[in-house]
DNA sequence: TTGTAAGCGTTATCAC
DNA sequence: GTGATAACGCTTACAA
């Protein structure tokens, strides 16, 4: 166990009282001389002296800490967040304490259970699918732990939400697609009590309307999120009603697993079928043909939902805040035949 | 700010001292009626009381939190490790602090640096490319807080490591290109700094030796880490040598981007050269053709390392612990022609 | 300008 | 069996 310097043993090497060398630490202590708050300054530095967290967290009544959890950290997504936020969060310091509920509504729970018990002061939340937990994080709020909920968010839960504007760049996705002369499309997407996973969906359905294409509605397909979900979806599709000209995926996994299927039936990216991804992860880049996808700013996501949690702890209202990012459209080959 | 139940206001509520109420919650203490124990026991429950974790790490030393810090975490590998390391420290009642040096050695100091201030009872680390913390680690680890590494180690820390067998695997990568019948190999190796690095070159010179397949030195590129070192190391290689028949990449990443290459100017894989990586990711599953790869066993690791930390914590010297993990050799298209 | 002392929520050592 | 009290390291109002 290492020995930490504490104040007073530097107020007995400085032959001062632990008071006085103390308020040398806090600049709003006025009623010291320069001379001895540079002579603490010194010694602590000499020494080696760091205040004790845990002292100052009992006293002060504020844990310093704030919990993350998030559905999983594999995706690039939600670690590019988590080290945004971590990174704003430090420099107000707080700790982080990262947790991952793996997609369980469960172990979501006894997260959440983990870091409320006394661990920290505020919570930033992306669900996991399919979610239990909305009234106990109410109740969690309404204790006093502010939280904050980001990606993944439930209307239920009275809380500052971030969001990407998942709408608006549905519709730039699909009319991309359009523009590119798809005309019978479909839109591989989430599950459907995901809201961001709805947005997409009328987003998608906007679009053609906008542009005058009928559809139908089993040209919307509840998918799911993973690459193989997406192979699943794109197989019965083909059986049952053919190939369309242009596909909008909910994720990179989704359109990266129909790219799969189409390849194995011979069927030509981007010659026949179009494909779009969403929430572009490192794998576009590395598919064949590149996938086209809609980038998200996660160093931006990051550091808005740490600071909405620090107004929060702060005692500053951003519980009606509803901010929607816009993102990027990366256009590649999987959806420019000139691209090719 | 959450207002949260005391040992006193149990005290006040049953009308007995804080010392007997904290008492009922310390099994070791066999000098209370269980009848005042069940009763402290259930008035606890039904307030909801859950002890200060604070004011225990300030009385008892110790802080119950360990630090781990990783190069990167947007890599599954990584977070694989953690999730499986905080699990078994949460089992132990352990929190998990984690931080991403982002393959930096100024902001690695910087984070051991925060999470020592924080009074961590150990770290667990794997090292960042080019890290010059050695020193400032060992002095670290001599103020008594232990360290174990792991992945990314360096022999100059004197600490238990966890590793790969690298050599060992990158031999049977090695063989397994021999096996499909590549006679001119070469090997994308990681910076040479690293040391797994080191052990994955002389695996494959070792493998090319024991089949007596001679080889000069420029068959072993040393090309960095990222899938663009991957592609700018291939294009060097290709300009002036020509095209080899296996490739044995000290990474999936390399291999990916030796594949956009090699795809490029229109050779085959695997018919004309055979691709391998190395600690397998979700990528291997994605690219085209699909990448053979060595897997490593994060699960077993993590535990691992969270089972040498929490005994050197405990005062169990394992500052001489080497282990080596096996892995698994996954064969896919990028290597068997009969795959095809 | 500096020192004193109470208190944050626990645990553990003694009395009673 | 139970209660009082000191201590962990720090901050802060107040006294000197």
């Amino acid at each position: 166990m290492k020995e930490y310097i504490t104040i007073k043993d530097l107020a007995d090497q400085l032959h001062l009282s632990v008071g006085t060398v103390s308020k040398a630490f806090n600049p709003k202590y006025k009623d010291i001389s320069d001379r001895t708050r540079q002579k603490i300054l010194e010694a602590a530095r000499k020494m080696g002296y760091v205040p004790n967290p845990f002292a100052q967290k009992l006293l002060k009544k504020k844990t310093l800490n704030i919990g993350i959890i998030v559905p999983e950290f594999s995706h690039s997504y939600f670690s590019e967040v988590i080290f945004s936020a971590q990174e704003k969060l430090l420099e107000n310091d707080y700790q982080t304490l990262i947790m991952s509920s793996h997609e369980s509504s469960e172990l979501e729970r006894k997260n959440i259970e983990t870091l409320v018990n006394h661990m920290v002061d505020g919570l930033i939340i992306s669900l996991c699918n399919g979610s239990l937990n909305h009234e106990y994080i109410n109740d969690v709020i309404e204790s006093g732990i502010p939280i904050v909920q980001f990606n993944r968010v439930s209307k239920k839960v009275n809380s500052p939400k971030v969001e990407f504007n998942d709408y608006k760049w549905a519709v730039f996705g699909t009319e991309h697609l359009i523009s590119q002369g798809c005309q019978n499309l479909i839109h591989l997407a989430l599950p459907r009590h995901l809201p961001l996973g709805h947005q997409r969906i009328l987003g998608f359905k906007k679009a053609l309307e906008k542009h005058r294409i009928a559809h139908k509605d089993h040209q919307v397909i509840e998918a799911g999120i993973t690459v193989q979900d997406g192979e699943e979806a794109m197989s019965r599709y083909l059986e049952n009603h053919g190939c369309p000209d242009g596909i909008l995926a909910a994720g990179d996994p989704l359109a990266i697993g129909a790219m799969k299927i189409l390849k194995r039936k011979g069927i030509a990216i981007p010659e026949k079928v179009k494909v779009m991804g969403f929430t572009e992860s490192a794998m576009a880049l590395v598919v064949e043909p590149e996938l086209s996808s809609i980038s998200q700013p996660t160093d931006q996501i990051g550091h808005l939902i740490s600071k909405f949690l620090l107004d929060q702890i702060a005692g500053i209202d951003k519980s009606n805040e509803h901010y929607l990012f816009d993102g990027k459209l990366n256009i590649r080959e999987s959806t420019s035949c000139t691209g090719q």
